[in-house]
DNA sequence: AGTTGCAACAGGGA
DNA sequence: CTCCCTGTTGCAAC
C-alpha cells in the first residue's frame, strides 16, 4: 500500500535511472490491469523513450517520447523494481518493461494495480488521474487557499475527505493516522466544525508529515526501486493499538470509522 | 398536495370542459415556474387548440394542436380553476390561460409548481415527465409483472420506493399512509424482505386505494376544476395520530421515517 | 405536502 | 481505502 512518499521516491529514482532509455520489450502477464488491449498497449509503448517520470498522488506518470504517457498505480502492496543488465527477474510480476541496454523494470502487485497507457492528447481524459486533487509536495499547487477551496461546502467527516484522492492526492489509510493525531482531530470530526486554527494546522501537518516520510525514503516495510526498504517507522499512533499515546500516555485505540480502521488517542483526538 | 386521484379528476374535467378551445391569452405572473422564457412560452402556446388532456402521476399533460404539449404540476397546495365567461378571476394566480370563448383557466400554487411547454418532438426529452414510472390507473401499464420489474434488485425501504415517482407515478405522502397500512407494512420494511403475498397485496392495494379515492373525487380538502371539494376523507391511519387503529384499536403513532412523517399502527404494521 | 440535484455513505466487484 | 460504480439516503434549493 504505497502512498505518496513511497511513490514520490520511486518516481524520483525512475527519473534518474531510466531517463533516455528506449523501451524494447513490454510484456504484460495480467491483461486486466491494462486500460487497452494487450496488442494496443505494446504498440503504444514499444520503441518509445523515457522522457520524464513524476508522481501525482499514488500514480506514477511516465512520459514517453513520442507523445505517450504510461500511468502506473501499484494498488495495495505493489512493487516496482529495477533490474540491471543480466540480473535475474523476480518470479512473479504483472508487467515487465525491457530496455535497449539490457536493463528492465518489473511491476508486481498483490492486489489491484494499473498499468495504463494513453496518448498524450488523451491524458486529460484519463478519469482516474484527471480527477486527482492537490499535490502536497508541490508548493505551487498545495497552497492554503487551494486547500480551503477544496474543503469549502463539505459537510462530511474529515477522514473520508482526506482519503478521497479528488481532494488531496496521495494520502492513504497509513499516513492519515498520524496526520489526524498531530492535528488533534478525531477521524469523525465534521468538516464544518473545524475552526480556522485546526484547518491551518491540518494544512501544515499534511505537508510536514508527507515531506518527512519522503525524506526518510518512505515506510520501512515498503521497497524502493532497488528493493531497499525505507527508514520511516516511528508512527505516533498509527498501527500502535494499546501502546501509549506519545503526548498523554493514554492507550491508543483501534476503532472503526465508516469502513476504515483508525488508530487514535481517545484523549487527544476529539 | 394533490396526488394522482386529484390530478386524474382534474385532467378528466379539463378534457371534458376544454377540448377544442383555442388559447388566446396566456399570461404568466411568475416566470420561474416556466421551463422556457416568457416570450417563448407565449409563442408556443398562443392560438393553439386544446386537443386532449390526461394525467400521468402528479402531472397533467395538455396536448395542444398543433404539435405542442403543456405540462402542469401543481406542486404543494396548488389549484387549477376554470372560469366561465365573464366570471371574476381569483386574486392570486401564477398563470392564466384565456380562451377565445371568454372562458379561462388559472393555476395557483402556494409553493412550487411547474408550467412547462414542450414541442411535441421534444416531449420524450422532458426530464421530469420522461422518467415517470407506472400509472396505477392504467391497467395496460400497471401490471403485476411491471410492478415486480420495477422492484427487482431494490434494497431500500418500501416507503421511499413508493414515493419515488420513477417507480410508480402519483403516490405522495398522503395516500402512501393507508396503502402501507392496508398492506400491513411498516414504512421502513426493506424491499428484499417482502414475500410474494405482501408484494401481491401491495400491488392490489395501491390500485384499489387510488381508484377509490379517484371515484370519490379526491381528498375532501382539495378542490376540483370548479372549486368543489372531493369526498374522500376516511383515512384508516393517515393523519390520525392518537386515534384507534380501525383493525386492532391500538393508538396510531406519528413517526419519522427518513425525512418524511409516517402514521402507522405499531401493532399491525411490522 | 413536490421535485431536483448533490454530497455522503455503504456494498460489491475488479 | 486502491479504485470504480451503483444504489440509497439526507439535505438544500427552487
Amino acid at each position: 500500500m504505497p502512498e505518496l512518499p513511497e511513490i514520490a521516491n520511486l518516481a524520483g529514482q525512475m527519473a534518474a535511472e531510466l531517463a533516455g532509455k528506449r523501451l524494447t520489450g513490454p510484456e504484460v502477464v495480467q491483461e486486466k490491469c491494462l486500460n487497452v488491449a494487450g496488442a494496443e498497449f505494446r504498440a503504444l509503448v514499444e520503441d518509445k523513450t523515457i522522457a520524464a517520470v513524476r508522481a501525482r498522488g499514488k500514480w506514477i506518470f511516465v512520459s514517453l517520447h513520442p507523445a505517450t504517457t504510461l500511468l502506473l498505480n501499484l494498488g495495495m502492496g505493489g512493487e516496482l523494481l529495477y533490474h540491471p543488465a543480466g540480473a535475474a527477474l523476480p518470479e512473479k510480476f504483472q508487467a515487465r518493461f525491457a530496455f535497449s541496454d539490457g536493463t528492465a523494470l518489473t511491476a508486481a502487485f498483490s492486489w489491484f494495480g494499473y498499468v495504463h497507457t494513453v496518448r498524450a492528447a488523451d491524458l486529460a481524459t484519463h478519469k482516474m488521474t484527471a480527477s486527482l486533487g492537490l499535490s502536497p509536495l508541490d508548493v505551487q499547487d498545495y497552497t492554503y487557499a487551494n486547500f480551503l477551496d477544496r474543503m469549502r461546502g463539505r459537510k462530511g467527516a474529515i477522514k473520508p475527505w482526506l482519503l478521497d484522492q479528488k481532494n488531496i492526492a496521495g494520502i492513504g489509510n497509513v499516513y492519515v493516522q498520524d496526520i489526524l493525531f498531530r492535528t488533534r482531530l478525531h477521524p469523525d470530526r465534521k468538516i464544518p466544525e473545524l475552526d480556522e486554527t485546526e484547518r491551518q494546522t491540518l494544512f501544515r501537518v499534511i505537508r510536514e508529515n508527507l515531506v518527512q516520510a519522503t525524506e526518510l525514503g518512505g515506510l520501512v516495510y515498503e521497497k524502493d526501486l532497488y528493493g531497499q526498504p525505507g527508514r520511516f517507522k516511528d508512527f505516533l499512533v498509527g498501527y500502535r493499538e494499546g501502546k501509549p499515546c506519545p503526548v498523554c500516555g493514554t492507550a491508543v485505540e483501534k476503532i472503526r470509522t465508516g469502513s476504515t480502521a483508525s488508530y487514535i488517542c481517545p484523549m487527544c483526538q476529539q
